[in-house]
Parts: structure tokens; C-alpha cells; sequence
DNA sequence: TTGAAAGCGTTACCAA
DNA sequence: TTGGTAACGCTTTCAA
């Protein structure tokens, strides 16, 4: 019977996976679900970046990286049937809008669930997220610091922790620089160009006078900028902007765009490590890593007549981390701080 | 034992796909394999679009569609094993590079596989391609007809039907015209910016009285267009650009490139036809088909002094249909030919 | 060390 | 119609 298994594999015999799967309980693969349309989805450096962390940890582990996009007007049926199958010992989640039964109906049936971003219910799954709070708060901080008054924002999506907390970022900078946080100075973008382009003009309207905005991700700034170019104002002399991502776009723009930089592939990296933590061991304790950004300050929000380190090239600024739950401050080791739950 | 099961239902009893699959041999998924690095596959337009053509008719049968991007390192027999599985009734194959044994293992193991792109083992495999060599013939007389006499071209990796076809297309175009196509106005990149940027300094420095450029891709376009500039070229006065793709980003780059535009989520659509049709019957004929490109015609290849029909919004001229295999020239029924083998 | 047998969760077949 | 049973291909356990 060895022998003739030896046999078969000199041969082009391979395991079927679902006889192996049936038996064990186990596949050697991990699923990521992304809640986004796939034509955003390729459209976005972020998660590329995303997947990119989280492939080169899973194959040091043999580990299959499976990628799944459930269209948004789906059934979760579909995707949750395909789940509990031997498909994946465990599940990454990102991009959630709002929230989904699906990573209840997942825990429930015992299968380890590890989001990208807040989760809507973060008690009860482990989750890799970075202080989106604390870099918005760094560069609308650079912002006001660069003297600058009126300052508005185009936020993200305000259903996705990522937006909100950005928002709240911006907020907490102007109360702390004694800046008005008028609501108006506020409008949402989707996270597209074309929604930056959109969220500027409406901005335009609304405060002409505005002289600067931080914007929730770095390609709608790229909008955001062609729409103030059009509009004759000059960045920075007239407004200054910063942007969100640092995506290599960014360095690509006129003029170069200063953006706050997440740490997206440690991310990535380290989800993977809390899923083969939940794993390993089913019923340990839910965990949260939350990781800091830095600024990274280019010419797209330099002081006019004063000019910064290195202005041709850029300099960054660390950000203070915030802990977004728990309202404290806290050096990471390494930009990373892990809190156990 | 009914009831049993009617009372397990109303809970979230959902049956296991391992078991399932094993018993039938089944499971409901189709699997997309792409052969490229995450980081180039979440950038790049192209595939979003084929995803997004091939996601819409796998939803409508209630299909899942599940994505595997193996690092060019990998080892074969992971992903093989992954996939002898029920992990995905069908496969499909895009942006292979040379050869690789898994799609023979895969279809000596009886699973059905169809490529999108010409593969390197064209009558052994059903696929869905593009006229590459049609559209850049189209691109290359559009650029002569112009006037142009030193027209060098960026090419695509040489490994890749997509990329050795144009180049075909570019030389095609270049002897029908009675022009010279000389090994050293052509340069290789690699359908990224960067590497556009780096063959279009080759080229500059090569050729310096070049007068138009057929560029492979608009990413690495963007690029050329960029290197351009900064060597004081203007476009399309001194220098003419079309590109290939058509991507969005076709109409914001300065000025707005003229491009080969693709049907691309109808190539993603025919790969799930194709599949489809070998799932039904496993030992039907192997099927190809071609689908036939249009040029879009903008600023960056306009004829100095003399202007075109509605310049500013550009037009479109349809590509001749050349059947890459057979060198035979047919038009295509709306759009596509479909050749039985 | 090697071989035989049971069980994983499902479907499909075949009696009743 | 209904209920019982074999079989799918693998791993694991137990006995020889």
C-alpha cells in the first residue's frame, strides 16, 4: 500500500482537498473578504497594499490566501455556505460598510474571524487597526500650526469606522487649536476621485474663503486638487491640503501632496498573526492592535514664506497615538501597541 | 429525519461544503487564478474591469467567484493541490507569463480550464483574447496617416501574448506604410509607470528625432507622457502618443491620450461562457474567441494644423480584425468572433 | 512497521 | 413518498 502510494506520487496524484478537508477539519487556507465592488477594489492602492501584508505571512505558513468580494447586492447565504465549508480555517474581514450578519453567523459557528478597521462590534472580535484619529489629528494639527484659519475637510464614507474617525480627528484638532469646527466645513466623499472632485467644488461654494482642508484619503485629494487648480487658488500659497494614505500617487501630483502614512502592509501582517493566534487557540482572548501613522509633509501644505526642513523633498512628523476607545495616550513600542482585551 | 432537517434549517444550520463536495463532486465556486504579484494586480485597471465581467455573470448562476493570486515564488504544487480540490468546479487563467504546469496538470486532472489571453499551448485550451495585434495595426496607421514618420514603440513584457502581439501589430502597420521599423525604435517595458518612464528615457536617448510613440499600455503612457515633458517634447506637436486600454485614466493625463479601447468585461464575461459550457460537457470541442478593439482617438495624436473630427471630445475609429492565428481578416459580429477549432 | 477499519457530512441510490 | 444505507477520499486509530 506505501508502495503504491509512492507510486502515485512519482505520477501527477495530488490529495484531494475535500477528502482531507472532510476528515480533518482542517485546508490550509485562509479566506479575506473584501466588501467592496471589484471595480473599486483594483482601483485602490490601500488594499493592494492590504493583501500584499497579508499573503507574504501566510505562505511562510504554506497557507493558501483566498480572496472573496461578495457583491454588495448578494445574499449572505451564498458566502456564508461557502465559509463553513472546509474553505478557509479562518476569515479576514475588511472594508465593512455598516455592518453584515455574516462575522456573527461565522463566530457563532466557531470559525475565527480577524477584521482590517473597527468592527461594528469590537468586544467581541479581534481586530488590526490603525489611529486613523491620531493622523488626522497630526495633520490638521500641521495645518493649523502652518497658520492657517478656516480649515475644512473631506471626509470618507461616515458609515466606515475609517471615515468617522478621521472626522473626529479633524474635530478634536481645531477645538484644541481653538479653531471653529463648523459643520459645514465638513462634506463626505466616498474614498473615489470623483468624489473628492465633487466634495470640493460643494466646498468651494459653501466657504470660499477656506484656506485649507485635510482630506480623508489621498485620491480624492488628487481630485480635490484639479478641482482648486481649476478654480484658480493656489496650493498652498492660497489653501493648503493634506491628504490620507501616503499612496505613491502622492509624490505624483502638482504639487507634491502631503498625506498621513499608515502602516498598511504591517497591517496586513498583523492580522494574520491574531487569525493564527484564534486558530491556535479558539477560545483565547479577543485582541486589538492598533497602529500609529506618522506625516509625511510635502509642498502641498508648506507655510508660505517659511519654509520647513527640507521642503524639497519632505519631512514627517510622528503622530501622538490616541487610543480611540479608550480616550488615552500612549507611546507604541515599535508603532505598535498591542492591548489586550 | 424531515423534520429533523426542516427544524435544523430554521436555525443557521448550513451544510458543510466539504462534504458536500465530496459526495458530489461539486461546489459552486470557479476559481480565478492570476498570475501576478497582489502589489501590480490591485493597481492595475485592466483586471478590475475582467473581474468585475466575469463576477456579473458567475452572480447570476450562483456562483462564487474566488481568487488566487500565486506569488511568482510559489510553488506549483501548493496552488495544484489547492485546487485538485472541490475548490472550484472551473478555472480560470489570466496574465500568465511563459509557461507554467499547472494548467496541464489541471487539465489532465479532468478540470476544466480556460485562459483569458492567448495561452502558450493555444489548441489544448479554450480562451477569450483581445485583437491585440488588430488594434495596435489601427493605432500605428492612425499615427502614419498622421503624418508621422519615426514612430517607436514601448512594448509590453515580450513573455506575454498581449505584449509580443502588439509588437507585432506596431511592425505590421510600419510595413504597410512603407516605414521603417527598426529593432532599436522599439524598447520594452513592463506595463507599469515606472517602467514606461524608463524605456521612453531609452528611447528619447536612442532616437531623439522620434515623432510618435505606440505605447503598449496607458499606465506606462502616463509615464512616457511625463518623460515627454520634462525633455520639452510637446505633445502632440513634436511628439504623437496613443496608448492601449482605453483606462480612465486615458482622459486625465496632459493632454488626454488616445488609446486602443478593449472590450474588457466582455472578455471577462465569454471566459465564464466558455467555462461554463466545458463544465457541461468536459470533452467538447476547445473554443477560442477573439474580440475586436476600437482606437479612441484624443489629443496627444492630433495632426498639428489640421484638426479632426470633434477634437475636443475625441472619436473612435474601429480596428480592422486581424485573426492573430490564421492571418485572415473578418468582420466580427457585433463585435466578436467566435471560432469554432 | 504495516495493514485494516472507522468516521468525517453529504448526496444518491434502493428498498420498503 | 419515505427511511435506511452505501459511497465519496482522506486521516486517524487500533490491532496485528
Amino acid at each position: 500500500m506505501r508502495a503504491v502510494k509512492r507510486a502515485a506520487r512519482t505520477l501527477d496524484y495530488v490529495p484531494s482537498q475535500a477528502g482531507r478537508a472532510l476528515a480533518t477539519g482542517r485546508s490550509d487556507a485562509v479566506t479575506l473578504v473584501i466588501f467592496e465592488s471589484t471595480t473599486f477594489l483594483f482601483g485602490d492602492p490601500f488594499l493592494g497594499r492590504l493583501v500584499h501584508g497579508i499573503d507574504e505571512v501566510l505562505a511562510l505558513g504554506e497557507r493558501q490566501l483566498v480572496l472573496l468580494a461578495p457583491h454588495a447586492g448578494s445574499e449572505p447565504d451564498r458566502l456564508d455556505r461557502y465559509l463553513a465549508g472546509a474553505h478557509g480555517e479562518g476569515v479576514l474581514m475588511v472594508s465593512l460598510h455598516g455592518s453584515h450578519p455574516l462575522p456573527g453567523r461565522l463566530a457563532a459557528r466557531g470559525i475565527p474571524v480577524v477584521f482590517g478597521g473597527r468592527p461594528p462590534d469590537p468586544d467581541h472580535f479581534s481586530y488590526v487597526d490603525v489611529d486613523n484619529r491620531g493622523g488626522a489629528l497630526a495633520a490638521v494639527s500641521h495645518l493649523a500650526s502652518g497658520g492657517r484659519r478656516t480649515i475644512a475637510t473631506i471626509t470618507g464614507p461616515q458609515d466606515m469606522p475609517a471615515g468617522y474617525d478621521r472626522m473626529l480627528g479633524w474635530r478634536s484638532a481645531l477645538e484644541a487649536a481653538h479653531l471653529a469646527a463648523d459643520d459645514d466645513l465638513a462634506e463626505p466623499g466616498d474614498f473615489t476621485r470623483a468624489g473628492g472632485v465633487r466634495a470640493m467644488r460643494t466646498l468651494l461654494q459653501r466657504r470660499p474663503r477656506l484656506d485649507a482642508v485635510f482630506v480623508a484619503s489621498d485620491t480624492m485629494a488628487s481630485g480635490a486638487l484639479q478641482v482648486l487648480a481649476g478654480a484658480g487658488r493656489r496650493v498652498p500659497e492660497d489653501v493648503a491640503v493634506v491628504g490620507f494614505n501616503d499612496d505613491p500617487l502622492a509624490e505624483t501630483t502638482y504639487p507634491p501632496l502631503s498625506s498621513v502614512r499608515q502602516p498598511v502592509e504591517e497591517m496586513g501582517r498583523e492580522m494574520v498573526q491574531l487569525l493564527l493566534e484564534l486558530i491556535r487557540t479558539p477560545h483565547g482572548a479577543r485582541r486589538r492592535v492598533v497602529l500609529s501613522t506618522q506625516l509625511q509633509v510635502r509642498r502641498s501644505s508648506a507655510t508660505p514664506g517659511q519654509e520647513g526642513p527640507g521642503v524639497t523633498e519632505g519631512y514627517r512628523i510622528e503622530a501622538i497615538h490616541t487610543d480611540i476607545d479608550r480616550q488615552l495616550t500612549r507611546a507604541p513600542r515599535d508603532g505598535r501597541a498591542l492591548l489586550p482585551r
